[in-house]
DNA sequence: CATATATTTAGATTATCATCTAATTATCTA
DNA sequence: TAGATAATTAGATGATAATCTAAATATATG
């Protein structure tokens, strides 16, 4: 069975420690980048360079409010990627 | 929760896509490294490092036979690699 | 409208990683 | 034991990825 782009991408998301703790950090719940940014070390532009690769793994999602973008986990594709991994390391 | 080096080692073996289908294809059955080596491209040396990336992860294990050695899916592994990206991606 | 705040984007640097060829180790067999 | 076969290890190279600073964009507010 051959794996997709989309795919590929997922796996290369959760590859960084940084996003993993990123993903870990937004199941308490939506945050703003800053919010996110106080539990780092890293810059603003890293940060900003993970969750763009998270988000193009669609992994979470973002909204505006104001000046702030929210982020979230997006559920459907955290489920998505258990398949995957099912696939990947099951016996089926 | 922490993340350990062992558990590390899990996420960096699965980022690699050629990896991935050799963790794929030894779901069929243990395989020589001339077996395993049939399906790709690559050169023997750079299938040896991928083989010892996935046996440092412990995803699979090794034994020799006469001069061959025999590769198999580590099955117990493979469902802590499943426990670890329930605890990443799930509401626990 | 000007300035402050929040975040992203651009471009450069550095570190990590996949890959190669050549050399080495280990085993088998004539 | 010499030569052949199987696989790994060493060392080098090129590609990819994480990170940084500086600049740009977007929004809010006095």
């Amino acid at each position: 069975m051959q794996e997709t782009p989309k795919q590929e991408s997922l796996f290369t998301a959760i590859a960084d420690v940084q996003r993993r703790k990123i993903l870990n950090l937004l199941k308490q719940g939506e945050m703003s980048v800053a919010e996110i940014k106080a539990h780092f070390e890293f810059s603003g532009a890293t940060l900003s360079h993970h969750l763009s690769i998270l988000k193009g793994a669609e992994l979470i999602r973002v909204r505006r409010q104001g000046q702030q973008r929210i982020y979230t986990l997006n559920l459907s594709v955290l489920e998505e990627m258990m398949l995957l991994m099912n696939r990947l390391l099951g016996k089926d």
